[in-house]
DNA sequence: CGTTATTGGTTTCAGTCGTAACCATCGTTT
DNA sequence: AAACGATGGTTACGACTGAAACCAATAACG
């Protein structure tokens, strides 16, 4: 691996933002995973889905989607595989019956508030390894980022 | 989507770190991959590929690998993939026959030049939408977070 | 009304991915 | 030098993914 001997014009990629980032997430992401994996062997589509529908107390799939940043077919699969695990129940609506209304049962409850405690502790964590100041700054960055997201500016 | 009742523990999918951390990064790559996959067809891992090996005069495919985190099965595929498009050429070692050296064609580092002034372009847009007060506080969240990552510190 | 467009959700299909098995070669041990 | 494990790289295979087609139901429009 030896080094370029011209000067031409090159690239860091260990310098380059987005690849920082990806590579960051994909491994922060990684190890909470562990987690969920290790405990119910739960996929990540099906994490963020629980994670969702928790959050509320009733919830349509679309919803789901648009709160977690998932793609359709990703809710119907974890969707399912939650309902056959009986950790909750859809029921049709009335007055629209193309619509189905999820909500946790008492022990999707339960996997649920135990989930909300394994994040926590792996957020605070998370604090401890990366330092309360970087940290800090990770998430005014992510503010940003996120803020540049919801713009409407379009993206280039 | 109504609003829990009661108020026992929940967790806010939106503020928790690694949810923030993926969806950010995954917009902004996907936002670049629109460069290249417009200018070339190429996939992630093909332009990682390239962008790493534009980084030094030659490489192996191992070395690639640990440079830009690549799963060593991606990398040999995208290295098929760039010698097809004679962006690359092969020669294997003399001492060690298992080894093949690897470095760009003169239509590869046309190729890849061009991509690194897609890049820094993508990335000067970036501060711009970001702001730069922002993307700096991002710089050091990823610093931090990198540091964590080879720090050693076993993950949890 | 009847026709057409839209919407919530599921399924199909053609990729992409990573684990594990694999192949060839090298280094080490005996 | 025969046997062993380790190493660089490829391949086979099951799991996962998203685009697009699909289905049922509702809304919009003539």
């Amino acid at each position: 691996m030896q080094d370029r001997p011209e000067s031409s014009a090159i690239l860091q990629l260990e310098a380059f933002t987005p690849y920082r980032l990806l590579r960051a997430a994909e491994e922060v992401s990684r190890r909470f995973a562990r987690h969920y994996k290790d405990r119910h062997g739960m996929t990540r589509p099906e994490w963020r889905t629980l994670a969702t529908i928790g959050q509320f107390d009733t919830i349509t799939a679309k919803q789901i989607g648009s709160h977690s940043s998932m793609h359709k077919t990703k809710i119907s699969r974890a969707v399912r595989a939650l309902e056959q695990r009986r950790w909750l129940e859809r029921s049709t609506d009335e007055h629209d019956r193309r619509i189905e209304h999820l909500r946790l049962t008492r022990a999707g409850r339960r996997a649920y508030e135990e989930l909300v405690e394994i994040a926590r502790g792996f957020e605070r964590d998370l604090v401890g390894r990366v330092g309360s100041e970087g940290f800090g700054n990770l998430r005014l960055g992510l503010d940003a980022v996120e803020a540049m997201i919801h713009d409407g500016s379009r993206p280039r």
